[in-house]
DNA sequence: GTGCGGATCTCAGTCACGGATTCCCCTAAA
DNA sequence: TTTAGGGGAATCCGTGACTGAGATCCGCAC
């Protein structure tokens, strides 16, 4: 623990390095904007030559990502090819493996899902059956939507931490009891003959927001994931923020409310113990807002009477009302811890229960924010509901495979070891 | 504040940014080694060709950034020829800017302190005045240091937040009442005639601990400053992270004991108001451990107090020594929210007050944080005391120019707009 | 002294970006 | 309808950085 890894310098990068990042750029900047490019704005952008861009936009056509949609003369002069991305050029698969229900969706190259499904999650303390399971939803899931198999670039998963990046396995996952370190990614990627990619749930949930949020997934921001727990997803300058083993994001234990119930580590308030679904259930229940459900409760049913909580605080109900507002108040300070630690510009919030919260969130979160940021003087914080919706965690998954394979990440300039 | 700028895409890159950033990751490499590397050494590492090394090393040797330093026989065949840095190939000046003492230094290629000096921080509220002063200052010691001003290749200024990064200034100083948004950089820079970088006092001992600090300054890590306040430097594989505006690391308003001493912010506990140096000897007069001061305390005040308090602590003082403990135990939980949020596989510890804690600090916080970490499963978290000593400062202000000049950052790729 | 092994250098060769020029396409006016 | 003009995109060639093969240099071992 206090021996020092080597250090391992930065390597270098080359000449085919940087024409494929260039090209990456060029797609991005695509991606981007909303109604496509011309050569010559691409130009401008992205700051090559309008030669450069024309060979890159040639690469690309040849590969069938972009294509050119229509002109658009204003003035005299030839007008400008409009370059767009063309969304049947590349498909990824996602996967979300939630304790409640695992879902699976089939996305383009814009990030438009093109086929989904769910099934619950099978609780079975058998690795390989569930593998087996997964995988032959994928298959049928694939063909299904009719895409060329060549087509896909490959498998995401999105799955609870903690989880080992490198080794693509997951640690220890409160769903699947007794499957401590399961090679997921490798015995996914044998099972479906994909190219196989293992993250948290959090973290793809920021890369959805990048890839199919639109103009709030861009720069540095915060992504909240309101989920059966609560974590975030962090992106700086574009580029997300995975951390040495890819647990990034493990916010359940800030204290939030310095009177709040006791938590299992020992302190008080934690995120944790005091904003999750399943703790503010309790509270409605303790409050008489809901029936105290006798069954023992599990996800599917913390789910349920949550919605209902949601639905009483929007009927009007004054008491599920406050439950809300006052979780409000302690993520909003949640954020706030990690706004100020990283100083990013925009919070977005989604995740499965985010629909349910985003009216009363989106009316006292921003003031919240805005009262307890460090750098108020300099600029606000953006506080978002995503655009991406109750899948973002699935669509995230499939993310993964188009950020990993068309992402301008810095990474993709250096020489491999 | 609810609408998004539009985004800025990542911009493309060319030959010579190519050319330069290898540049960098060279010196990189030959910098973090210990005893210098030879040029199939580098090759190995940075994973280009001997050739281009070759080629590039020729020009580090005419910048005379490095030298040829002796060979390396073992064996037959001819010896390696060892490449090394030149300390005197560059040089920048570092200024602190602290409540109590402004402290400047000329910092060699290596990192090593050519010459510093102290003095009492001006309190004058007179802007031009003081930045006079300090220009003053940094002429003399420039001087006095006898190091060819060509040779010197900036001036970094370190300052405590909030800070604007891009304009260069010091929002709403507490040390300089009615400093509000005085461009420093940009005056620094037409007083001293050198290029003028400002940077937060946290980012800046990170950033120290990166150029100097040994093997502790690769990868990612979290620095933890002791000073008046307490706030944190974070570098993400091997790059600083700054945030929108410059102010990333404020952590002070982390609650730590939910039984704490109430805080500004309204709530209680917060690392501000439970951990700094003014509230643990405040705790000590309380007990009874030290005098009460009857002067109203200033930073210098306070500086005095807290070392007797801590030589109390060493000296078998149980009283002394348990408010010391009792502020490892808060800070570590302040440090594990961070390394939980980031996932990082190091905190440093460093800044004015840190030798005074170390002893007690790395008996106890190392544990605590291991006991806490999301990922202990996966990988430790290790606990070191930075190499670089109480000047981290300004030692960290003079690295911000060695920094922004010679660390192969991935910015450093991309065309400016 | 000679042979050998290894490090480094020399000399082309390849490839991506950049600049100048040319071609192409559309608008607007005669 | 024809012509002039303006702007976008393609082509040719040049520059520069990395790469590969072979030559050269250096020191040890026999």
């Amino acid at each position: 623990m206090t021996e020092i890894r080597t250090p391992s310098p930065r390597r270098g990068t080359n000449l085919p390095r940087m024409g494929d990042f260039n090209l990456t750029v060029i797609l991005d900047a695509i991606r981007r904007s909303s109604g496509g490019l011309s050569r010559v704005e691409l130009a401008q952008i992205v700051g090559l030559s309008p030669q450069t861009i024309s060979n890159i936009s040639r690469r690309l056509l040849d590969q069938n990502l972009i294509v050119e949609a229509g002109k658009e003369g204003s003035g005299p002069g030839k007008p400008r090819t409009i370059l767009r991305l063309n969304p049947a050029g590349m498909y990824a698969v996602g996967v979300h493996l939630d304790p409640a229900v695992t879902t699976f969706v089939v996305l383009d190259l814009v990030g438009a899902v093109v086929r989904h499904s769910r099934i619950n999650t099978p609780g079975a303390s058998d690795p390989d059956g569930v593998i087996a399971t997964v995988a032959a939803e994928i298959k049928d899931l694939v063909a299904a939507s009719g895409v060329d198999p060549d087509k896909i670039a490959g498998l995401g998963v999105a799955a609870p931490g903690p989880i080992n990046l490198e080794e693509g396995t997951v640690v220890d996952p409160p769903l699947l009891l007794g499957w401590d370190r399961v090679p997921l990614r490798d015995a996914l990627a044998e099972a479906t003959g994909l190219s196989t990619l293992v993250d948290k749930d959090v973290t793809s949930a920021a890369v959805a927001e990048t890839w199919a949020g639109g103009p709030s997934g861009s720069g540095s921001f915060v992504f909240m994931y309101m989920g059966t727990g609560i974590g975030c997803g962090i992106v700086l300058n574009d580029e997300v923020v995975r951390g040495t083993s890819g647990n990034a994001g493990e916010i359940g234990h800030i204290i939030v409310d310095p009177d709040g119930a006791p938590c299992d580590c020992g302190l008080k308030g934690c995120v944790k113990s005091s904003c999750i679904p399943q703790v503010l259930v309790a509270q409605a229940e303790a409050a008489g807002v809901l029936d105290i459900e006798r069954h023992p409760s599990g996800a599917p049913a913390v789910q349920e009477s949550f919605a209902k909580l949601c639905e009483a605080a929007e009927a009007g109900n004054s008491k599920a009302g406050e439950i809300i507002d006052q979780s409000a108040v302690l993520v909003a300070r949640a954020v706030a811890v990690v706004t100020n630690t990283l100083d990013v510009e925009r919070v977005v919030f989604g995740g499965p229960f985010w629909t349910l919260l985003s009216q009363r969130y989106l009316d006292r979160v921003p003031q919240l924010l805005a009262e307890n940021s460090a750098a108020r003087q300099i600029h606000g914080v953006e506080v978002v509901g995503t655009g991406v919706g109750e899948d973002v965690g699935a669509i995230g998954a499939a993310c993964l495979v188009l950020e990993h394979t068309l992402a301008p990440r810095a990474q993709r300039l250096l020489l491999e070891g």
